[in-house]
DNA sequence: TTAAAAGTCTATCAAGATGATAGAATTTGT
DNA sequence: ACAAATTCTATCATCTTGATAGACTTTTAA
């Protein structure tokens, strides 16, 4: 039940690509920069979700990634599921690796397991980029509010 | 996001248990045979379960081991907790080893980390070897049932 | 045209987690 | 005393994870 340091870093990379989204390919160097991700492990990343079709990159001088599409229209579980593999805590009740256990009929821990794996994927696969950047301005707001409060 | 076999066993050897639970101490032989566990390996996961607290045993001939409290006050996460460690995605919305991130106050991830840890253990804290033993009848029935059906 | 800057690709590595096994020690009922 | 059972500790192979290295290719500004 453990998001991947992988993961970890996609979700931040991605969510720093989206705030630039307008402003045309980002270099890896500058994302490793400020989200302080290993600039070597970050490559591997986001090459990753080139292949998938999430990022395009730009090569040569100015080159840079930039996302393939509007950050609306990218979901926090199509990134985890590039990275990460399947998000269903078993096999047998994945959608993207699905393999039949033995005795799923019957199996009751296999509809325990749907129920989770369902409440998980209605988390990720509704949160965009774009919410996740609205969270960021609300939560910048809101600090800087609170700073204010202190301040009077 | 994987249950690990150790928690698939574990989960697996309770509910026998609980269907076993007024008939005394059960031999780790008999839940391995039952249940195709590896025996070597469910000693250590009964083990285990007992120094938490969930199993009692007793040694010696007609030994074995049994729920210590009725079926109905032990969760799914109770169990999945005691070996696999926290149901959290990451440390920094966990209860059980809660672990500060560096930026926790703006982090816009750990917000959905929270969401996700809520919805799993709002399905694992609540369901009991009890519902999953009543989960058991009405999956046999159910199927006898269809098996009726054709036979008719 | 060419050199620098950028992504691409493949290989490798250390450390830790996972799944499993072995065997000696201890306890208990008869 | 003995057999049957749990207990405990150690070990092991394999896989996964997080990370690094280096050679290669492409682009473009000067």
């Amino acid at each position: 039940m453990k998001l991947s340091k992988k993961s970890d870093y996609a979700l931040r990379a991605m969510i720093y690509l989206s705030a630039n989204y307008q402003k045309g390919a980002v270099q890896i160097k500058e994302i490793s920069a400020k989200e302080k991700i290993p600039q070597k492990f970050l490559e591997n990343i986001l090459l990753t979700l080139r292949k998938v079709g999430i990022l395009n990159s730009k090569m040569g001088l100015r080159g840079g990634y930039e996302l393939a599409r509007s950050p609306d229209l990218i979901t926090l579980g199509q990134v985890i599921r590039a990275l990460d593999g399947a998000i269903a805590p078993v096999d047998c009740v994945s959608q993207m690796s699905y393999k039949p256990c033995s005795e799923e009929v019957t199996c009751v821990i296999r509809g325990v397991m749907m129920e989770i794996r369902n409440a998980i994927a209605d988390v990720l696969d509704k949160m965009t980029f774009a919410d996740m950047c609205k969270r960021v301005v609300d939560s910048l707001e809101k600090s800087e509010r609170e700073a204010l409060t202190y301040t009077i």
